[in-house]
DNA sequence: CAGCACTAATTCA
DNA sequence: TGAATTAGTGCTG
């Protein structure tokens, strides 16, 4: 494994600074927004999967997925759906599928955790569907923030701020729909 | 083999 | 009715 040409960024966006690891040209993993560079950097590279490796600073890496990202916190819509490659070769053939899946989820819609394992080929793996989730390496461009459960409830969310992070985007979405629509 | 970011059915106020 | 509990569930470490 090439694990030396793994490369990181943190950039500023309206929510806070946003982190991005990549390895060769396959995004690794993201950091949803958090107060300041420092903390996101310790916060991002503080992951097992990055934790021993050097993984230096290059500030215009993936410079076009940075200006998306940014896009979408000041309330666009850009396309992750397919743009950036994603490593996932760590995790098992069933996450992989669950995320790709997940992946495809529009902008504003929601799913729940059956409905994903369902299109993912696997009817009934709702709860193995959460544990995929929960593994997600890269929040926001894998939305896994639009996955809620079937009765209604937000469902859990372990990525940066728990599920307070979660209903803020599902919101920030959602307030968006409102304004095409009419 | 135990533990989950779940779910549908059942049981209790 | 509606909230709380209970089996049942498929994958992962």
């Amino acid at each position: 494994m090439t694990r030396s040409s793994v490369r990181h960024t943190i950039f500023k966006t309206r929510w806070g600074h946003f982190g991005l690891a990549l390895n060769a040209d396959a995004l690794c993993r993201t950091l949803l927004p958090i107060g300041d560079r420092e903390q996101a950097r310790t916060a991002l590279l503080a992951h097992p999967d990055l934790a021993d490796l050097d993984v230096p600073f290059e500030k215009d890496l993936a410079r076009t997925l940075q200006q998306h990202v940014v896009a979408y916190f000041e309330g666009e819509n850009p396309d992750f759906s397919t743009d950036p490659p994603v490593d996932l070769a760590r995790r098992g053939f069933f996450a992989r599928q669950t995320l790709a899946a997940c992946r495809q989820i529009p902008f504003g819609q929601t799913r729940s955790y059956s409905q994903l394992a369902d299109e993912a080929g696997r009817p009934g793996a709702a709860r193995a569907v959460g544990t995929a989730m929960a593994q997600n390496p890269i929040p926001l461009i894998v939305p896994c923030h639009r996955v809620v459960r079937a009765d209604g409830a937000l469902g859990g969310f372990s990525a940066l701020g728990g599920t307070t992070t979660k209903q803020r985007l599902l919101r920030h979405e959602q307030d968006l729909g409102r304004n095409s629509t009419s």
